[in-house]
DNA sequence: GTTGAGCGTT
């Protein structure tokens, strides 16, 4: 079959955007998140009942209605109420959060292509908000170190970008507060779940679209090569939390959630992590500010039934957990390396550009940012547009995974 | 096979 586009929209009267099927007709749910940040699934108004009906979704694969996907427009889905609109975020949270919270800070941006320039990361940081500095670290030759900073005039803006991953230049980049800003503002109760005994077969796609189902996930990391295990991060962490001792059923396996362990050269939160229980959190006067953890999570309330977000969840897995016995061996290579940039290696094997020394420093950054620490002023911009690079999307650091499964050393570049 | 990358002028 032919490539199609179906029609997505956040609501069904807002204007959609059109969204690619694969080959064989479905729609991959991470295609549809690449557009919609934290989408869970979708739905569509039957023209014959009049009534919303939800998209089949097996594996993180959309599968099409009986008579096609058609061109009707079809709606996101989201888990519970957790709608990532910037509009709705803030209205209300603004006014709860103290003045001093909502100052924008400098945001590191991860795993950017080597060919990223400054110009690019404006261009792109832009959709957001006003963008007042950017940078992309450099080694002395010229050559990225595949990390900038970006830095936005607007909270909501940081926020936003803050809360989503960013395809850049064909890579895709997160944005974290450096480790430089967290210090203290870390909160004390980990995001973060250890999943034991995973299979080599779980892709980061695979246990994003899972965990999805328990609230917003702002990180997947697998380490590699295969470890059996692997980290987990949501944007709360009562949902993390309230995983920790479960066994879940991810495609037919049953994994282990735990608390993640402090990472080791990372004294910040030894001992408080641990705790799961938000004790040692109010102790200290409970929320800290900083690392977007959005407050007003509609799982709080999970407390005044006696059900916890894990027990719900659980009710709700069955499906993943019967579809991964029965669908696991025979999917098809389709999401497979669309997977994270947080989990790649940093080998330099790449040809760099060198006869581009266009940069005089280290930092082009747009240098009028207050209270920025640019000093190179804005020249470096207009430069910054460099000559024509390959435009293959897939760099080698991506393709590692690959080369361990064929068990051959890589092809030379 | 159950605890992880990379973090900012030089």
């Amino acid at each position: 079959m032919a490539e199609v586009y179906i029609r997505v929209a956040e609501e069904e009267n807002e204007e959609p955007m059109e969204i690619p099927s694969e080959d064989d007709g479905t729609v991959l749910l991470s295609t549809v998140a690449a557009q919609f940040p934290g989408a869970c699934g979708l739905r569509f108004r039957s023209p014959v009942s009049q009534c919303m009906r939800g998209v089949r979704l097996v594996e993180g694969v959309l599968h099409a209605p009986e008579n096609g996907w058609g061109n009707i427009v079809y709606v996101v889905n989201y888990p519970k109420d957790n709608k990532r609109k910037m509009d709705e975020t803030d209205a209300s949270s603004a006014v709860k959060m103290k003045r001093g919270d909502m100052k924008t800070s400098d945001l590191i941006v991860l795993g950017l292509p080597w060919k990223t320039t400054e110009q690019d990361l404006k261009d792109y940081f832009g959709t957001f908000g006003e963008v007042i500095m950017v940078q992309v670290k450099r080694e002395r030759g010229g050559n990225s170190k595949g990390f900038g900073f970006v830095r936005f005039a607007e909270y909501d803006a940081q926020e936003k970008v803050i809360s989503q991953r960013h395809m850049i230049d064909g890579r895709w980049c997160d944005c974290k507060h450096p480790n430089s800003k967290q210090g203290p503002d870390e909160p004390l109760r980990s995001r973060k779940v250890f999943v034991g005994r995973c299979t080599e077969d779980m892709t980061t796609d695979d246990l994003r679209q899972f965990f999805m189902q328990y609230g917003e996930v702002t990180d997947v990391f697998i380490p590699k090569p295969f470890r059996a295990f692997a980290f987990v991060t949501f944007a709360d962490d009562q949902v993390a939390q309230s995983l920790c001792g479960e066994d879940l059923i991810i495609k037919g396996v049953s994994v282990h959630i735990s608390n993640a362990e402090p990472k080791h050269g990372n004294r910040q939160f030894d001992r408080t992590a641990r705790f799961g229980n938000g004790f040692a959190a109010q102790a200290f006067g409970g929320n800290r500010s900083g690392i977007g953890s959005s407050t007003n999570n509609s799982l709080a309330n999970f407390s005044s039934f006696n059900l916890n977000p894990a027990m719900m969840a659980a009710a709700l897995q069955s499906s993943w957990g019967m579809m991964g016995m029965l669908a696991s061996q025979q999917q098809t290579s389709n999401s497979g390396n669309t997977s994270s940039g947080t989990s790649s290696n940093r080998d330099q094997n790449q040809s760099f550009n060198t006869g581009n020394s266009n940069y005089g420093s280290s930092s082009a950054s747009l240098g009028w940012g207050a209270g920025s620490n640019s000093t190179t002023g804005g020249v470096g911009l207009a430069q910054g547009l460099g000559p024509a690079w390959s435009q293959s999307p897939l760099e080698s650091r991506d393709t590692d995974w690959l080369f361990c499964a064929l068990k051959e050393p890589p092809p030379p570049i």
